[in-house]
Parts: structure tokens; C-alpha cells; sequence
RNA sequence: CGGGGCGUAGCGCAGCCUGGUAGCGCACCACCUUGGGGUGGUGGUGGUCGGAGGUUCAAAUCCUCUCGCCCCGACCA
């Protein structure tokens, strides 16, 4: 490709929003332009990357065995009423009328298309297991999209949902998936770590998460290097450890701390570290008939993980400083276990399990102004009936599988693998005929990957100051073709247009570089989009017949042989 | 949705407080210059100052409404 008729508009600067460096370099590359929030315009570098990571997953689809199809991006709303998610989805998922008044909305996940695809086509137990795959463009209606293409509303997905008779044939399909997924990454020159994840609103019972792992990662993963234990933050648990309190060193006694709510704030002012201050969270349990008041307690060097603890009491929300004030005698940063048997003996509460391990701790007084410090479980108040895990693990941790400890790293999740079991297809009723003549409820897995945002994760994991470095196997071009002021010289023209003849002959995807730049500008542009490899012909190299080659991590250029330039290139991109 | 902020040329910004008819850098076009890491110069193209209404002799500037965008939080297969 002659850059001279190629729509590449690098830009020095780019817009003081971009948040994360992919987003960055994506729009100073040239690789893609804002469109409104969330949403991009694929320009021709960019869709030249994107087509690459596609490929490589529909190849390794279809080596599986899973069967392309193109579900509608464009649904209607009956079949997510019969799925229940019409009411469930909530505002993310963006509905619309036609000029009939029917009810729509545009695909964010296409379980209920697919579902309905096979109990209208699959009939017979013989025709399964069945995998069907798409690479489809979805929307999801995000309250705040962010970070450019890594979370965008409209992005390019490819999604995968298989169909069994038995669980046997689930799980043999989801190991294979897996192996597909591990392969797929592997190809495209990403690092990545396959994770444990929480199976979420979309249900199920066994879920692994992708994820490429990045600095600018959104999620937090925890693992550990010497079990190979590796698990989604919001899943792993944190064991309860084996320590008991230390018998108390002194009286309790109510302080007063004016303006110190948060734990921070009363460990500067009273001298104590967090992991000694108790941390009460007040939160609005949705219980079905109303709401309900409780109090989750966790040691204050600890965060709460929302998802343990929806998982043990349900819905909730955090309640606000009324709701506080109407439920305890204290206010929002001075509230604390104490002194509740009285007021509320049927409050709930639930600790976390390292909090029942304090000793001598410091808890807000349930008083204004005040909290209380050499506070004692069974001395100065009962350890509340119920404890659990409620906690994010730190690092540290011992791991979950009891050998070594976890690691933290930020991950951005690229792919998602999910046992769906039969969520779907038991409300919609997907069945087919087992060999008696019985109607069996099939069982389903669904498999996706981000597409558009693997383009994205590469970036964040492979670039520098000067700009992006494609992994071989998704860069947009494999060579840069680059001469040095070759309009000053006719007899360098000549030679580097046949040097390109020869590439292109060669089957290389080669970019020349035929504007008339300056040096200096031509090799910011060329390592701004970070094509791998670039061979440099300049007037002076054609003395001894040379030309450098330079790869876009190497720091010295190399000189080869006019005529031996692209088996060079071929043996590069071989190896 | 709650809190905060920003909309002035394609991009990055100044001007707004204290009204007087729009500017800088980059990019783009032409010519000259330079020629292995974003050369230097001259000239030029491009803006109903997000939109609507109001105040005023006069509005980018003050007021009201509105739209869009961004940040923090909540939310999130």
C-alpha cells in the first residue's frame, strides 16, 4: 500500500480526553475517530487490525468445529420478554419503536436470538452438540462509556453459544473452548491469563475469564504463582485465618475524635493503624417485602467486595445518612456495632471473617463525635452471630486452594467463558427428542471475546514513548517501506519502487512510505503506527548496495543486501 | 442518576471576571529554504464563539433555558 493513497492522518496531539495511552495512540495513529460517546468510526489502519484479530478467531472457530452465523443486531422485544431480561436488563439496553409502535432494541448479547434459532431448527438429540459463533457489532448502552474502544457502546464482539443434551458434552465443549480461547491469544501476542470468574446476572455455573494483563486494566485478578490459582478479585475467597483474638490489654474507653469519620481520618487521629479500626457499612437490603437495615463489619484495612456480599444477603444499596440516623442512634462516620441489642435486637449484622480475629480494636461509639478504642468481642460486646467472607483479598492472601499466596494485577478482560446450563433455554423452552422420544431441555454454553477490544488491550500491552508496537500476527503491516528523500534521487526511485514490486510479489504486506516527508517525519509516523519491521533504501546504502532493516523494538538498524532485502523479510516474518 | 467541569478553526488552547465586532500554536494550501529523527521563512484557506431566547446602542463575554461532551461516584454480559 502507497501511504500517499492511504487515509492515514497521524496527529501530533489528540484530544485532552483520552484517558488511557491505546486511546491515544488509536487516535493519533490514525486507527479510528469519535463518532459521539462511545461510539468510533473504523478508519482503514485501524479495520486492517481489526480484520486480523477476526480472522484469527474465525479460523480457530471453525478449526473447532463451531458453525458461523449472523444474528440480527436489530431484536425484538418479545423474546427478551419471554426471557424475563426485558424487565431485568435495565438502561443498558437501548429500546426503540418502530413506525408500528413494536417494541425493539439493539443486540447487547444474543442469547435469546440464538435460543430461539435452535428450538425452531434443532429437533433431535443427533444434531447436537451444536456451536454457533458470530462476529457481530453490539450495543450496550453503558452509563458511562470510557477509555476509548476498551469500553465503548458499540463494539465488535464475537460470541459463541453451544447446545447439549448432557452436562458431559457441556463440559467437553467448554475445555475445548477453552483450549480454543488460550490458543487465540496465543496466536495474536498477548499475554494474557485465563481466570476463575463470578458467573454474574447472566448465570450459570462455572465461568473463566480472559484477561490481558495491563497496567489499565478495569478489573483487579488474583493469583497465585506457585499453585497456578488464578480467580476474578470479586470471586476469590478469603480464607478465614487460623489466628483467634489476643486476650484484651486494657479497659474500653469512649474518645472523642470531632471531624474524624473516615478510617484514615481516625487512624491519623488517634494513632491507629486501619487494620485495628472496625469498619461498619450500613447498607438497605432489598429482602422482596421492602427494604431492610443492616450492618456489614469489616477490619478497616479491608474493602468490601460487593459481589460476596450479594451473594450472601441479596440486592442491597448503600443507605444514606437519614436512613442511618433513623436506624442508629449515631451518624454516618461515627456508627459502630455497640449498643445495639437494645435499640435494634433484630438489625442484621454480618461480619467478615477476619473482623471476628480483632482485638483491642476502635469502632465509632454510635455517638456523634466519638468513637471507642481497646474494644473486645465477648468482653465488651457479642461477635455477631453471623460471619462470613465479605472482603476483597489483598495481596498477601493466603490463596484460596491453601498452597502459597496471591498476587494482585489489573486485568483487562478480553474473552468470557460461561456455562450457561439451562437459564435460557428453560424459558424459552428449547427442547429437542432424546432417543425414547422425550422432549429434554438442552443446556447451554456461551463463549465471547471482546474483537474491538483485544485492538485496544494489544496497544496498552505492546507500546512506547514512541508509539504502538503490533504484535506480528495483528499488525496492520508487516513492513514499512521507508526511503530516505527518495524525490532528490531519481536512481533511488527506481530502486525502491522495484523493492516494493518485489515485496508486494512476495505476498508481504508492505506500507511505502512514498509521501515526500522529511526523515524525521516519516519515522515518527512509522513508529507512531508500529509496524514491525522497516527497511530503509537511502541514496547513500545504494553506494554498496545496502539498505537497513530496523524492527520496531530493535535500538540499531542493521545493514543487508540490496537483493537479498526480501528473503531477509520472509526468514523475519517466518521466525 | 448524584456531585464537579468544559463547549471559541480539524487538534491543543487564549480571550469571558471588567461587553466595543475573534486570536495563538499545530495541521492544511502555495512558494522559497532545508535534506537521516516532527527544518526555517513568507503568504494564504478555514470560525453564525454548541443551540435558542433575553438584557444592551452593542454579547464569545452578562442572564435564562437547552443540547453535547468530560471527570468523580453509583451502575455494569
Amino acid at each position: 500500500m502507497r501511504i500517499s493513497q492511504f487515509l492515514l492522518p497521524t496527529v501530533r496531539e489528540s484530544p485532552a480526553a483520552a484517558e488511557v495511552i491505546s486511546h491515544h495512540l488509536m487516535l493519533r495513529a490514525g486507527m479510528v475517530r469519535r463518532l459521539a460517546a462511545g461510539i468510533y468510526t473504523w478508519l482503514p489502519l485501524g479495520l486492517r487490525v481489526l480484520r486480523k484479530v477476526e480472522r484469527i478467531i474465525r479460523e480457530e472457530m471453525d478449526r473447532t468445529g463451531a458453525q458461523e452465523v449472523l444474528l440480527p443486531g436489530v431484536q425484538p422485544a418479545e423474546l427478551w420478554e419471554e426471557s424475563h431480561r426485558w424487565q431485568h436488563y435495565g438502561p443498558e439496553l437501548l429500546r426503540f419503536r418502530d413506525r408500528h409502535e413494536r417494541e425493539f432494541c439493539l443486540g447487547p448479547t444474543h442469547e435469546e436470538v440464538i435460543t430461539d434459532l435452535v428450538r425452531r431448527e434443532i429437533r433431535s438429540y443427533k444434531q447436537l452438540p451444536a456451536n454457533f459463533y458470530q462476529i457481530q457489532t453490539k450495543f450496550r448502552d453503558e452509563v458511562r462509556p470510557r477509555f476509548g474502544i476498551m469500553r465503548a457502546r458499540e463494539f465488535l464482539m464475537k460470541d459463541a453459544y453451544s447446545f447439549h443434551f448432557d452436562q458431559a458434552s457441556l463440559q467437553e465443549t467448554y475445555d475445548r473452548m477453552y483450549e480454543t480461547y488460550t490458543r487465540i491469544f496465543t496466536r495474536m501476542g498477548l499475554r494474557f491469563r485465563a481466570v476463575l470468574a463470578d458467573t454474574g446476572n447472566i448465570g450459570g455455573n462455572l465461568s473463566h475469564e480472559f484477561h490481558v494483563l495491563a497496567e489499565a486494566g478495569e478489573d483487579a485478578i488474583a493469583f497465585c504463582p506457585t499453585s497456578g490459582y488464578a480467580a476474578n478479585v470479586e470471586l476469590a475467597e478469603a480464607l478465614a485465618s487460623a489466628d483467634t483474638p489476643t486476650p484484651p490489654n486494657g479497659a474500653m474507653q469512649k474518645v472523642a475524635t470531632p471531624g474524624s469519620k473516615s478510617i484514615a481520618e481516625v487512624s491519623d487521629y488517634l494513632g491507629v493503624p486501619p487494620a485495628k479500626i472496625l469498619k461498619t457499612i450500613a447498607v438497605m437490603v432489598n429482602s422482596g417485602q421492602g427494604e431492610e437495615f443492616c450492618l456489614l463489619l469489616l477490619r478497616g484495612d479491608h474493602d468490601l467486595n460487593e459481589a460476596k456480599a450479594r451473594k450472601r444477603i441479596g440486592d442491597f444499596r448503600f443507605a444514606s445518612d437519614e436512613e442511618i440516623e433513623g436506624h442508629l442512634s449515631g451518624r454516618a462516620g461515627y456508627i459502630g456495632p455497640m449498643n445495639l441489642q437494645h435499640t435494634s435486637p433484630d438489625m442484621g449484622i454480618i461480619a467478615d471473617r477476619s473482623v471476628a480475629c480483632m482485638s483491642d480494636f476502635v469502632c465509632g461509639a454510635n455517638e456523634p463525635g466519638y468513637h471507642l478504642i481497646g474494644v473486645n468481642w465477648g468482653r465488651d460486646l457479642p461477635l455477631p452471630p453471623h460471619v462470613d467472607d465479605l472482603r476483597k483479598v489483598v495481596e498477601g492472601d493466603p490463596s484460596p486452594d491453601g498452597q502459597g499466596t496471591l498476587t494482585i494485577a489489573r486485568g483487562i478482560e478480553i474473552g468470557h467463558i460461561f456455562q450457561l446450563g439451562d437459564k435460557y433455554s428453560r424459558t424459552m423452552k428449547a427442547t429437542c427428542l432424546d432417543e425414547n422420544g422425550e422432549a429434554v431441555t438442552l443446556i447451554m454454553g456461551c463463549y465471547g471475546i471482546g474483537v474491538s477490544r483485544i485492538v485496544a488491550a494489544a496497544i496498552e500491552q505492546n507500546h512506547d514513548e514512541r508509539g504502538i508496537i503490533w504484535p506480528g500476527a495483528i499488525a496492520p503491516f508487516q513492513v514499512a517501506l521507508a526511503p530516505v528523500n527518495m524525490q532528490r534521487s531519481g536512481r533511488l526511485g527506481e530502486v525502491v519502487e522495484r523493492l516494493y514490486a518485489e515485496l508486494l510479489a512476495a505476498g508481504i504486506e508492505v506500507l511505502y512510505y512514498d509521501r515526500k516527508e522529511r526523515p524525521g517525519v516519516m519515522f515518527n509516523d512509522l513508529e507512531l503506527v508500529g509496524i514491525p519491521h522497516r527497511l530503509v533504501p537511502s541514496e547513500r546504502g545504494l553506494d554498496n548496495d545496502t539498505l537497513e532493516y530496523q524492527g520496531r523494538r530493535d535500538v540499531h538498524a542493521q545493514h543487508i543486501n540490496l537483493d537479498e532485502a526480501v528473503p531477509f523479510i520472509k526468514a523475519r516474518l517466518a521466525g
